[in-house]
DNA sequence: AATATCATTCTTGTATACAGAAATGTTGAC
DNA sequence: GTCAACATTTCTGTATACAAGAATGATATT
């Protein structure tokens, strides 16, 4: 259906930015990326905007559009905001899952245990991302699910930041296993709690994604405003 | 700054369909709006289109955009989310909010109250409205006071549906009292409790919000897809 | 040599032109 | 009279043209 050429580069470049492509604050310039992908500057200017609107650049009257990494406040911040939005999901999806959607929870949670084991991050990655969509899904709350996809897909390279570091898968998939009991015993508190805690960044992931930051935030020099 | 006539159409836009100017799948004619603004088709495109992203109208690739009035369940789901938003603000105000904050939302809340002793329910609205937002920035969290923003501004047209029942004015304030009474005390989770049944919708707001739904909704026959 | 002013160039924002898909209306067959 | 196939029209999506603001560089002045 929506296959128009501005959504193709939308989709395009928003990966393109999220692998790191183009630095912090450097500049999209219309006509150099119309050259790249072999379009017209409109279907690239409407692609810009849509980036905007979802926040991964910011659009400066007559000057242009600019990639924006959020710092590492900005970060913190929308990881507590994901931890509130998955301990809600947690909470609702604990009185209103079916039955349907628990096996799904259980199949996603032991295919990430089967990751971990042969140590394939990458799949641990896909199924973790199995994991929370079932959840988003099954707290019936579309608008809570979407919004919750939406600043998922928006942390996903920084959730690699922080998973990175050794240990930290193992621990995170002991709380999926939490958090899947919890719901399964209709225990709607301790899913959100349990939830909340496995998003939040705190404590000892606080050291390990402000480790990692660094690295990540200096791949280009800032270029001015 | 951004006084491109793109922004400024897309903020008449986003007034006219609060507004209700249009009906629910209405079509948004590009042309017909090129002449009512009197600008070429561009800046109307990306008009629509940052209207498309903020969910107010719907996109059909090579059909044209349609305006979208959020269905009964969307907008509880939503008020829900909002619910939850508020909450974490108060949560986190509870614990960071500063003087000059709290100074704030007791003058906003006591506008409230003037206001509704006065039955001037537009200043109660407006006056609402500040509360909120300062609560929203008190949370010490800017993604979360920007998001929290989002959401608030997209429910405002039905908020008044919600409110317009006689005695629900004096109730809300009621809470509003309640919620900065836990928020200087420093109680978290009063805080917290109560901003989140002060937005939900449920017991006898869901009847109130019901009773008005029907009339909102059905200003012009919804037209085919 | 440093700075301020002005001209030039570049780039965004808007208007217009064009191509192709969807909707509409017409005609003809049953 | 109803329905289907085709022609016509309309409107979206894209390309191109044009206007004006911002950045850059040159020149002149102190």
């Amino acid at each position: 259906m929506a296959l128009r050429n501005a959504d193709r580069i939308r989709e395009e470049l928003e990966q393109a930015i999220m692998a790191g492509e183009f630095g912090d604050g450097e500049r999209l310039d219309e006509m150099t990326l119309s050259t790249r992908f072999s379009v017209s500057r409109t279907p690239v200017r409407e692609a810009l905007h849509a980036l905007a609107a979802s926040g991964l650049v910011e659009t400066i009257p007559r000057r242009g559009v600019f990639v924006r990494y959020p710092s590492f406040i900005k970060l913190i911040e929308m990881f507590d905001v994901m931890a509130e939005l998955e301990a809600m999901c947690g909470r609702l999806a604990a009185r209103r899952i079916t039955d349907e959607e628990l096996d799904r929870l259980e199949a996603a949670a032991i295919a990430c245990q089967k990751a971990e084991e042969k140590g394939d991050t990458d799949e641990y990655y896909r199924e973790n991302e199995r994991f929370h969509h079932v959840l988003y899904h099954a707290s019936g709350n579309s608008f809570l699910a979407q919004e919750a996809s939406k600043l998922h897909k928006r942390l996903k390279p920084f959730r690699r930041l922080q998973l990175r570091v050794r240990g930290r898968l193992g621990q995170s998939m002991q709380e999926h296993r939490e958090v899947q009991d919890a719901i399964q015993r209709g225990d709607a508190e301790r899913a959100a709690r349990t939830l909340r805690s496995h998003i939040a960044i705190q404590g000892e992931n606080l050291n390990d994604l402000m480790a990692n930051f660094a690295k990540y935030h200096s791949r280009v020099p800032r270029q001015k405003t």
